[in-house]
DNA sequence: AATGTAATGTTATACTATTGCATAACTGCG
DNA sequence: CGCAGTTATGCAATAGTATAACATTACATT
């Protein structure tokens, strides 16, 4: 892994949090993870110790925090400093993060419009995803 | 109240509660709500009772949920058939509507880009409203 | 070794939400 | 009216998500 640019310290703990969250193919609960790094520590850690993981990871952009979903995944871009848009299926589970293209400048500009400071957002969009669109089509259902 | 377009019957729990969001100045979670009609109603409702109350109102547009605080409010606008915009303050807790303007074809635009077939969208921008920000200047902070 | 800091461990608890089944209220019909 | 079908509500238990508070460990500096 390459993510290593601002100062986090990766602590054989943190070190596996990022790989089983790059590892899964969608979104894991903070409960999935624990139980995922319980068996790879071969002891039980405690909610507190995941949670106190993700804050650390999701402060640094590493990884992501799903609103919708309660649910965390791996930032996929190289800079970490952004807002990130999450596609999310309804069908397969799955997340995919796509490109701004100008929403943050017409998100920016609208909030300024009400007079207000942006500071953070959320942008999740649910549907379904291309894979899955031709599964269903294919069904002729 | 104005909001009986959609085929929804109006009992007197789902008065009580589109009422207390109206009151409210800012987004209610499900338990305060419970409270607040529990005392209304003069005895303990249970959980289910207002998730199932807030799932209606939701399900109608009356109400919506803000994904970032677990939190619900009443729609403020006339069409209860569209996706909102919130700004969320961080200093009061206020939750504010506002137009689209362009930003749901923008998102819908790439989301197509990328084959997704979207059915929902989550906007939430969180910040600080107008008059805390004057409140704020005028400490001197 | 003594100190300080960051990281992790541990226990308990708070907060958010749903399942499953029982009962009540309303509707339309014979 | 009596009844069936439907919608709404009541209720108990439990599942799922997250944090508080405090103890301990690991590591770097002196
Ligand atoms: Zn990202
Ligand atoms: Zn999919
Ligand atoms: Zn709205
Ligand atoms: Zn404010």
């Amino acid at each position: 892994m390459a993510c290593r640019q601002s100062g986090l310290q990766m602590t054989p703990l943190r070190e596996a949090a990022v790989s089983e969250l790059w590892r899964a193919e969608r979104p894991l609960t903070a409960y999935e993870l624990l139980a995922r790094l319980s068996e790879i520590a071969g002891r039980n850690l405690g909610p507190p110790t995941v949670y106190r993981l993700l804050d650390t990871l999701c402060q640094h952009g590493i990884a992501r925090r799903i609103e919708s979903l309660n649910a965390y995944v791996a930032c996929h871009r190289r800079e970490h400093d952004h807002e990130c848009i999450f596609l999310l299926c309804q069908e397969c589970g799955g997340a995919t993060e796509i490109e701004d293209n100008g929403l943050e400048r017409l998100l920016r500009k609208q909030a300024e419009t009400a007079g207000f400071e942006m500071t953070r957002r959320v942008v999740e969009v649910s549907g379904v995803c291309a894979p899955c669109r031709t599964a269903v089509d294919s069904d002729g259902a």
